[in-house]
DNA sequence: AAATCCACTTGACAAAAGGCAAGAAGTAAA
DNA sequence: TTTACTTCTTGCCTTTTGTCAAGTGGATTT
């Protein structure tokens, strides 16, 4: 069963539209799942996938100048899954995205998110509203990472995105945090 | 003189369209300028400029909890300048917009962007490809913060933004970097 | 000129976080 | 079961950054 009424749902969270465009929009998706550990992408190749993740939690990474792998963002279920840079400047990306748990959802390619782009008023008004969600997220993440201490960040964690903490490895938390894993170990013996 | 030059060809450096659509676009901004410490926008108003800043310097901040001043982030000559939550989602805004340098550029209303953004295709382009580069830069300093000693993130700043350390108090600077005024001043003194 | 204000600097100490290495605990593989 | 891995924890010590308070120097006001 490939119900898209989540999608539908979302969509109409998102931006206020006809049920009927909702839908049409929606069906314009296509199925897809993950397994743990799958990649939505990899780096060096370039992004085509713009994905409504129904169930599941993923991450993007990257390798920083030392090697080490740091976590950029988690994502959540009903939410977009993309990578900006690589996904509309058409280049090839320095991150992955990874499944953390296993997942499912609905994706479309740049082509036919272009195309609904300039033919469906209701997708212009959707297409822009997440990106301003997205971009007033990666704003607040920011303002947090400046002004709290890492103890803060970790509770602010906790208390909005409590799958993460569940599912994911402490190391990706604590780069995503931008602490260290001993750092990360001993907040939380201390709550 | 009012040449709307310098905007025409940052249209075309942002997205590739003909000429023709960048001056039509260009000329439905208005002209604005500001002197040294006026306000684009207070909190608790709803934002209603999209502004190109053709030159000058402009930042924008917001009171913490403790009622500190923490500048967000700069604005440099030849980009847009808005603040995405209150502009997009038409809600008060919680920062505030101001001139550090005299400045001048052009503007449109939430209204012209609109009409603009569902009836020329090539300002759709344009405004999509803003709100991309605003992304990627905010994503971008996400990851300086956190993986970046405050050295250098002040490094940094220095070698991308010059202007910024010539014109903005340390106090400023220091808030945007995450670090006190004091660290600031010593930070500067070992280099 | 004296007083005031502001931006910035500096010193002394405290707190937060990192680096490194060893160890515990759980999981998977042979 | 034993071995090998990986993840997470912990101790010890260093570095970075913060806090608080005092002090300097420049600009403005009276």
């Amino acid at each position: 069963m490939n119900n898209r009424e989540s999608l539908v749902n979302f969509i109409l969270s998102v931006v206020k539209i006809s049920k009927d465009d909702a839908e049409k929009i929606a069906n314009t998706f296509h199925p897809i799942e993950f397994q743990e550990k799958d990649y939505l992408l990899r780096a060096n190749e370039v992004s085509d996938d713009y994905l409504y993740l129904e169930r599941g939690l993923m991450r993007t990474f990257l390798y920083n100048l030392e090697g080490e792998e740091i976590t950029i963002d988690f994502f959540t279920e009903d939410n977009i899954v993309f990578e900006i840079t690589s996904f509309f400047n058409r280049i090839r990306s320095e991150a992955y995205i990874q499944a953390i748990t296993k997942c499912k959802g609905f994706r479309i390619s740049y082509e036919e998110l272009n195309t609904l782009f300039h033919t469906k008023p209701a997708f212009r008004d959707f297409g822009r509203a997440i990106l301003v969600k997205e971009f007033i997220a990666s704003q607040g993440r920011n303002y947090g990472m400046i002004n709290r201490t890492a103890k803060e960040r970790y509770q602010n964690l906790l208390s909005t995105k409590p799958q993460i903490l569940q599912y994911a490895p402490l190391k990706c938390i604590a780069s995503y945090l931008g602490v260290t894993d001993s750092t990360l170990s001993r907040l939380r013996k201390k709550m």
